[in-house]
DNA sequence: TGGATTAGGTCCATTAGATGGACTTTGTTC
DNA sequence: GAACAAAGTCCATCTAATGGACCTAATCCA
């Protein structure tokens, strides 16, 4: 994919049939899986099989359908379990959860999409709802384009490139967003992703400057007021700026 | 292992790369990688490559250890939406907690492993804490036996005698306790795996009355006192034959 | 200082083992 | 009861995974 020197094939191949599950569509028939990854059947059956030997994949009794299985449920405690970022960040999120009362989101980039690690959802009726573990899009929404903005421009622009059919912009006017928001530090976004969701974003660094995340203040677009989205982005910044602090980043300079 | 056709063998030795890491052993160096998967050097690292290439795996830039990676923790939680058997337990546990004030766990077999797959700590100051996620030995305390003992019979022998230097216990004598929690239809166990502490645990059936997982009542030895213990036990059955039913498993016989 | 040790990594000839097209089985639809 | 589709097996072919030998960098220590 993006690296990759000589890897083992049907490894490559059996961690892909793995990403084809998603929150979207947790169970797949094999044919489903066949037409997913687009290999030969009977490739599939014999990568499957290891799969579920090992207990990566389970499968339903009655419906044959394949599922995730409970080695990634274990495995994936155990990675939880490493994620320094949310414990530093945890304490924050709460605070600015009280303060706000909106939804508060950590994402990170994985694999050219943005995830999100953890969350705190709003308690208004009308609230935008995270799911951690949620794949989405970069190039949409004050979320993804932070994280765009303060990646490597290079990958950046191949992902924009390889999404502007779903856009409504061009390239240009993206990349002058990008730099827009290196440049207040922050982003805002309105309706972009959601129609009546509202977005605030602003980086988390580590040690070295490296941004390593985003924090998100989100909410219904009626309740982001410009008096609001200016209280958010200071409380959010002051925020961003203690989580950075916590994981060793001396705001010296930029 | 276990069954296996004939499964692809490159696949099978990445995902028991990524098996090696656990709570207790979160990052490993690739010399300790290849240690404890006992393969060639050079084997290893094409496999950790491919598995580092699509981010199961990642690694520490410092210390060059590896972790499990983002991948991981993101196919868990897809894993982990779709636990209906967490869904429905949770309200019957939280009820067992209020009603008990002891740690109550849900744990299923996974690989010739118990896997506690959800809990509610007792907010007692000494108390009996699980990890979600963590994988416990099935041979030892009310919650191992428990499922062993309604597990398939020769599969449960061969877990006893892989681990009889472990155990105090003869075949002989652990086979009778076995058929007593079957007849019972519970298992107690006091200060087994952990001095001190003490267990009742009960099985949880789906519709077609197989077994999948079992509900436990842990905490401080001296809280469980007999008339306790026989208060838990009542309680504990109600419990499982709620979330049973809810399963679609009607009691009709045994 | 330099010689030993250890950990990470590359190279490449060999052949084991992954591959996928053709075929079989099972179940469902019309 | 013919047609279709999904799951699965078989096996000859040759790719691609393998692992021993070798290389490099860093650390230790005497």
């Amino acid at each position: 994919m993006k690296n990759s020197h000589n890897p083992v094939r049907s490894v490559e191949r059996a961690l892909s049939i793995l990403k084809c599950f998603s929150f979207d569509k947790p169970q797949m028939q094999l044919s489903e899986i066949v037409e997913s990854v687009k290999l030969p059947k009977t490739t599939i059956i014999r990568l499957v099989a290891s799969l579920h030997d090992q207990a990566f994949l389970q499968r339903d009794q009655a419906t044959q359908e394949y599922s995730l299985g409970m080695a990634l449920f274990q495995l994936g405690k155990v990675a939880e379990s490493k994620l320094r970022l949310r414990e530093v960040s945890r304490p924050v999120m709460e605070e600015l959860s009280m303060l706000t009362q909106e939804t508060i989101e950590i994402n990170i980039v994985m694999e050219g999409s943005r995830l999100c690690i953890d969350k705190i959802d709003s308690s208004h009726t009308l609230r935008y709802s995270a799911t951690i573990g949620k794949r989405l899009p970069l190039y949409s929404a004050a979320s993804g384009k932070l994280l765009l903005a303060y990646m490597n421009r290079e990958d950046a622009h191949k992902i924009i490139k390889d999404n502007l059919g779903e856009l409504d912009q061009t390239m240009i006017e993206i990349n002058k967003q990008l730099d827009e928001i290196i440049k207040k530090g922050f982003a805002v976004s309105h309706g972009e992703r959601i129609p009546g969701a509202s977005t605030v974003s602003a980086p988390i660094r580590r040690w070295d400057g490296t941004v390593v995340a985003g924090l998100t203040i989100s909410g219904a677009t009626i309740r982001f007021t410009p008096e609001r989205v200016n209280q958010f982005v200071d409380l959010i910044l002051k925020a961003t700026g203690d989580i950075s602090r916590s994981l060793g980043y001396k705001d010296g300079n930029k």
